[in-house]
DNA sequence: TTGTATACTTACTTACCAGTAAGTATATTT
DNA sequence: AAATATACTTACTGGTAAGTAAGTATACAA
């Protein structure tokens, strides 16, 4: 991949979690890496490849994530994918489920088809975390893991939505909260 | 309030529920209405001043179900707060503040103050429901009722949106974890 | 050295969108 | 009966967005 293709995707992951994937325009990217807006064009034809691109770029990211942490304990495991959405967090950014997932019905056929896809690995992969937690006794909790997984994913992915709109701090308290529940 | 006027809020409710603020536009209300598009801008002269009002009604609703309640119990004005989302759920759409929180950096000022005196005042009324069910034994839980609140209220947000992204019934089973925790 | 791929720019089209000014029909008030 | 308020329509403006066609500069390969 080239450098202008990584920056190009760079600035538009940023654009899409923190104004959404309807509120911003090719001359937000162009502008800033000082070329014109039909230059974008040429790495990404119609705004939905660019859209595309992004939510592959962060399956990617998870496979790799998924193979490196397998020698971790599953109490490491949780805590480094918490840490994802940490991180998200202290840049003030929403993830990329909550960003396109709450206009879905918005996004154009193949942003769905590849989000959807996305949060369905995420799904498997913390289930397999919690229930290898279980069977090594690691975790202690009486909800299924699929329940569990639920739960945690889902409170994870708004406290980065709440912590925008309260300006408060809710991020901290649930995973304070997920944390004890384990 | 006129008719023609709620019934453009209803509408657009419905769409900013779905598509989000930035996907719409006054031709999506006026056509189903068979309105022209200068006879929303009538009613709410500039997009941000319908998307205010938005907020607005649905924070009003909030005080008056909040008035309603009083009469019972903790568990049941909890249950009642959840079956709120329920209605979201089967019709498909996302709550108000996941809806509109996802792209808040997107929106006019006026709109991001009142989302964020809506969320504010729910985290309010939702640690007061705890808490008071906490003190007559209702509830049953080692967490502070902020935080507490915090994790039910986050859950709730984001099992709305993984419905529509997984295709799945998320908030089935976080509605199940919500009550089992109390 | 000629050709070809890469990475753009220039210049444009088409379309839509938010918003407005001015006029019209109808009902209500004075 | 005249004046006024309400709820629109008609007709338009200015701006911006996505997307494209054709041309240019550079590097490297045949």
């Amino acid at each position: 991949m080239s450098d202008k293709r990584i920056e190009i995707l760079d600035i538009a992951e940023g654009l899409i979690k923190t104004r959404g994937y309807n509120a911003f325009s090719y001359k937000d990217i162009s502008e800033p890496l000082k070329i014109k807006n039909a230059a974008v064009h040429y790495h990404f034809p119609k705004k939905s490849d660019l859209g595309e691109a992004i939510i592959l770029r962060s399956r990617e990211k998870l496979k790799k994530y998924n193979k490196e942490w397998r020698k971790y304990t599953s109490k490491k495991r949780l805590s480094n994918f918490i840490a994802l959405y940490e991180k998200n967090q202290s840049l003030n950014l929403v993830c990329i489920v909550g960003a396109l997932g709450s206009s879905y019905d918005s996004l154009p056929d193949n942003m769905q088809n590849s989000l959807t896809e996305m949060s369905n690995e995420i799904r498997i992969w913390i289930v397999e975390m919690l229930s290898e937690g279980i069977a090594n006794k690691e975790f202690d909790f009486s909800e299924k893991p699929e329940e569990k997984a639920d739960l945690i994913i889902a409170s994870l992915l708004s406290s980065l939505i709440l912590d925008k709109v309260t300006r408060d701090n809710i991020f901290k308290s649930v995973k304070a909260a997920i944390l004890k529940g384990l």
